[in-house]
DNA sequence: TCTGGGGTCCTAGGACCC
DNA sequence: TCTGGGGTCCTAGGACCC
């Protein structure tokens, strides 16, 4: 069997990923809930999250709820409450900084963590220190997570995988064949489906097989991201460490059923979407300034268009026009729509007036946005918005309609 | 995996410039 | 107005992730 990397440990890179994160936040929140078969994701009809013991009854992610209820009889299926995983999540990132200054907060429930050179400063192996930040985000958030240590990012996360829940997996350097022959290629971190069909044409079934091919066989036939993931299974760290957490773009999604051809309520759910996420660019100081929306129609279409803007913006009053604008150009009435969706990107930190625009007219338009701000996060998400957008709000959220804003009361 | 919502990065090809 | 070569910027679309 042939060895990957001559070193144990040129560097540690923990990946710690939560339990069924969802889940567990529930059942952290209402400890009845514990050791239940609980699933989340009632509102859409799909199960998006499962504890481990509705997994055992062969519920799967991405089924109907209904389903679910009939594998499992008396399931606890419940709404998903994104708010709440968050704030779990800003405690997970805090506990996990008092470790290690060099965190990449990867996703809701996963982190990247540098350990490197850390055995010192503790006077511990890399799995006590695993074992030491798995206790204290379990006695602190009554959660359990699963951590992964080795010498590269996606080697992390096939450790972190490798047992679960409340796992620890090293793979050191020199050990990095014995765990790679065991994982399907299709199962490593960056491969997917596309990319793992074309490898099985040539005989890579698991990671090991992957990781033993010529340079020249993946150059030839891969693009950089493959590249990447080939190197790093070999041990050799390709993807970069991100530590800052800045977006690159904010956007907002919601389908609808039954599907709408009508003009006006889907405009209005485009101009919700943009409200919603000009007010979390807000929340991050960020203005766009090119702004896209994608309706997808009822059999699962999508059309696009991109708007530049002439300066940038995270003020629903402001971008309105343009949202119009783009929206008749690729709005047809002869189709039924079952989603709308608003991307703000190209975000800027400094927001630049150009010569010409009424500097005074903005910056009053800003501080209305400001006081809307302050009563959203007082009395609910939304609760001040444009009056064009009241279409997509239920008549008993519609108390007081002013012919610009409305609010909901 | 039959269809929820929020992201990132890469590549090919066109427009435009010298 | 037939025709080189090289560079940059931008956009659309694909692939992948949780």
């Amino acid at each position: 069997m042939q060895v990957l990397s001559v070193h144990s440990w040129p560097q540690a890179i923990a990946h710690l990923d939560a339990d069924a994160f969802f889940v567990s936040c529930e059942q952290a929140s209402r400890p009845a809930l514990k050791g239940k078969c609980v699933a989340v994701g009632k509102e859409r009809g799909i199960v998006i999250a499962l504890s481990y013991e509705a997994k055992a009854k062969g519920v799967k992610r991405g089924m109907f709820v209904s389903e679910a209820k009939r594998i499992c009889p008396g399931i606890i299926i419940l709404d998903s409450n994104h708010e709440n995983y968050g704030l779990f999540s800003v405690r997970m990132f805090e506990i996990l900084k008092r470790f290690s200054p060099k965190i990449e907060e990867y996703s809701v429930d996963e982190a990247f963590i540098d350990l490197t050179g850390l055995r010192r400063l503790y006077s511990c192996s890399y799995e006590e220190m695993a074992s030491k930040i798995q206790n204290a985000i379990e006695k602190e958030l009554s959660i359990t997570v699963s951590v992964g240590i080795s010498i590269t990012k996606v080697l992390a996360k096939i450790a972190s995988k490798y047992k679960k829940p409340r796992g620890i997996t090293a793979i050191p350097g020199n050990e990095i064949h014995l765990y790679l022959r065991n994982i399907l290629i299709e199962d490593v971190w960056g491969i997917g489906p596309n990319t793992a069909s074309l490898l099985k044409k040539f005989n890579v079934r698991t990671a090991l097989d992957f990781a033993l091919k010529n340079e020249s066989f993946v150059k030839k036939y891969l693009s950089k991201p493959y590249i990447q993931v080939y190197n790093e299974l070999r041990g050799k760290p390709s993807i970069e460490f991100i530590e800052k957490i800045s977006p690159k773009s904010i956007s907002k999604a919601k389908s609808f059923y039954p599907p709408s051809d009508k003009e006006s309520f889907i405009f209005s759910e485009l101009l919700k979407n943009l409200e919603l996420s000009c007010a979390k660019a807000r929340r991050f100081s960020l203005a766009a300034t090119k702004l896209s929306i994608f309706l997808k129609t009822s059999d699962f279409q999508m059309f696009s268009i991109e708007a530049k803007l002439s300066s940038p913006s995270a003020i629903p009053l402001m971008l309105t026009e343009n949202l119009r604008e783009v929206f008749l150009k690729i709005y047809k009435p002869e189709l039924a729509y079952r989603q709308t969706c608003v991307v703000m990107s190209g975000l800027t930190e400094k927001i630049q007036y150009s010569l010409f625009d009424d500097i005074s007219k903005i910056e009053k338009i800003i501080s209305v946005y400001n006081a809307v701000d302050n009563i959203n996060m007082r009395f609910g998400r939304n609760s001040v918005h444009l009056g064009a957008s009241s279409d997509s709000y239920s008549p008993k959220e519609r108390t007081l309609n002013l012919p610009l804003l409305n609010i909901k009361v």
